[in-house]
DNA sequence: CAATAACTGTACCGATCTGTTAACCTTGTC
DNA sequence: GACAAGGTTAACAGATCGGTACAGTTATTG
């Protein structure tokens, strides 16, 4: 497949299983709405969940990436910057195209701790984490790592909220 | 029906749901593992839809009752039993069967706001905040809503993070 | 232009999905 | 013992699921 078709098919797998779920979206659907075929999907995907676990890569990469850049384009100081997450995911809620934070719902479609979904939607959760807590190392705090913890507790709670009811602030 | 048999078809189908998920739980898993035939569960559920949502009907009532009641055992002041959510959710995730929030798990099943689905998981969470709201005025808090906010962002977070990690303790 | 790789369309496989139909038991009541 | 009411089992519909086979078409390369 050349790249960018390919690059294309998994981009628009993402829209189509973020809007639909994971389950509730068949290949065939897959097929009809990137507007490749099904043949050609399998020839690179050896399964749906291998589909599943390319999408959530880029995933992970699209929103680590735009989260970070905006955090600091919000603020110059590291303190600035932690406390930047909650404008940047103010942004992200109002967007047209939210529908809350795909790796909740992976994972909630794929309850197994060992289910290979449900174990990259964590790792994206830690890698989150891991960078938060180096920001606060950084930036002096006397526990980092307990500072990331609350800080991300407050992110996924947020999303939650944002999801279901649109009831709370991050303020 | 007799009564009891329809609330442990309920009960036990809540067992399910809970653990494999909506999507994935087939009605012929249900009547295996019920034990009510196919004919009696659709005698009085129209569709798999209305026994998902008696099963959040019973979901809501069980889980709201034990949260109500564990804070109001753990702490004999009003400000007490708001902080004593945490400690109720940390009794809650060391729980065998713990598996996460119910209705976050719904609502990323079932994603359309106008579904009864979503919109029912959406109302857990309203009722949830609107309890905390009155907690909060009663012990005098001066912005009861926004302390409300704050409690169930963290809760929610908590609750996330417990599922998909066991990182972040609610302290 | 020719050769090859990439891709499509369509039909199909077996399994499973929600929901239904029909014929048979079990239970309590008169 | 007759009679319903409320169950059961079991097979079935019709659709859709993930995944494959095959023959034909398009694009890239030399």
């Amino acid at each position: 497949m050349r790249p960018n078709k390919r690059a294309e098919l998994v981009r628009k797998s993402l829209n189509l299983f973020y809007r639909n779920g994971f389950h509730a979206t068949g290949m065939d659907m897959v097929a009809a709405e990137t507007g490749v075929s099904k043949t050609s999907i399998y020839k690179h995907f050896r399964t749906k969940e291998d589909l599943i676990l390319a999408v959530l890569r880029l995933r992970d990469e699209d929103f680590r990436n735009w989260l970070y850049r905006r955090m600091e384009e919000l603020s110059d100081t590291l303190a600035g910057q932690l406390l930047a997450i909650f404008d940047a995911l103010e942004e992200w809620f109002s967007m047209r195209e939210f529908r809350g934070c795909m790796f909740i719902k992976a994972s909630a479609e794929f309850q197994e701790k060992e289910h290979p979904i449900h174990a990259q939607s964590a790792e994206h959760k830690r890698l989150l984490l891991d960078h938060f807590a180096n920001l606060a190392r950084q930036a002096g705090a006397q526990d980092p790592v307990a500072l990331a913890c609350q800080l991300i507790l407050l992110k996924e709670g947020a999303i939650v909220m944002a999801t279901m009811t649109h009831a709370c602030d991050p303020a």
